[in-house]
DNA sequence: ATTATTGCAAACTATTTGCAAGTGA
DNA sequence: TCACTTGCAAATAGTTTGCAATAAT
């Protein structure tokens, strides 16, 4: 759960892992929510986490702690947090739905590993452009993704998870 | 095409209707599939929309002409025509899985309505850019999609499906 | 005639809901 | 305390599979 290397500085607006577990905590507040310490779990664990999750994932890693989760009570509160934009879900053709930490500080768009799924950010948006669209929609948001392979899977493409 | 460089011509890729049935049988076709009816029906359904259809849309319109028509063969033929690249298929996050036919000529984005999911296309793609990416990732490929509100829906909101 | 395709029913997966028991503020 | 949250079990939605009947080539 170590961070990748420095040097590119793409990753400026990165959080830290415990800016984004009080950035959630927050969040969770701000709605009057009751921070459990399951949901805080649940904070920790998206902070730790560069890629996305499914349910699943989260409900194996919560599991560690609390044997006894339920599915439903993952679901309820993955769902609850993608509604309150903390998290950013994301449906894989061939993994279904996935959650992600979202960072909701700036406007960036995401370059996802297609084995690890590891999430890269940056900032250039193709929309700044004055495009030409057709059709006189009335514009309400987008959506950029880039998809690729990951340095570290380049070299280890067996390594299916991180 | 048009030599005249004013005015819209966002549409000259489109497709005729004729001409997208008859790129999806020729598929069928070359992947040795056989051509019945209830196939052909799909293609002329598919082509006749601008939009995304739900496998229960599809099996709806296929129902009137073959009422006894099964989920079943809806779903087989929606994904071994995902899987030619004849239908493109979509999640969206609040309607599930959708499928539309696929233009498979060009290479192009989607402007898409929120409202009732018609779908326009338009030639401006952010990857020709050179692009300043993090993580030397190997590109694979990407994803640029814009939502809004067609004209017709922003007249006549309440106005859900075409 | 031969083999792909279809329809029915049932299996499966993913996700949601109802309610009593447990827990945070 | 008191309402929110959780876990269990069951319900639901969406999708896939097995197999005999049917239809395309």
């Amino acid at each position: 759960m170590s961070e990748q290397g420095s040097g590119h500085d793409h990753a400026a607006h990165a959080q830290s892992p415990s800016e984004t577990i009080q950035d959630m905590l927050n969040a969770m507040n701000q709605a009057g929510w009751r921070i459990t310490d399951q949901r805080r779990t649940l904070a920790r664990i998206f902070a730790a986490t560069d890629g996305y999750l499914s349910p699943k994932d989260v409900y194996d890693q919560l599991s560690v702690k609390y044997p006894s989760v339920s599915f439903n009570t993952v679901y309820r509160n993955l769902r609850m947090l993608s509604d309150m934009g903390v998290l950013e879900q994301f449906y894989f053709m061939d993994g279904g739905l996935k959650f992600k930490a979202n960072c909701i500080k700036h406007h960036h768009h995401h370059l996802i590993c297609t084995n690890c799924e590891k999430t890269l950010t940056f900032d250039y948006c193709p929309m700044k452009e004055s495009l030409d669209l057709p059709g006189r929609y009335r514009i309400l948001n987008h959506r950029f993704e880039i998809y690729g392979v990951c340095e570290q899977c380049q070299q280890d493409p067996s390594a299916k998870e991180i």
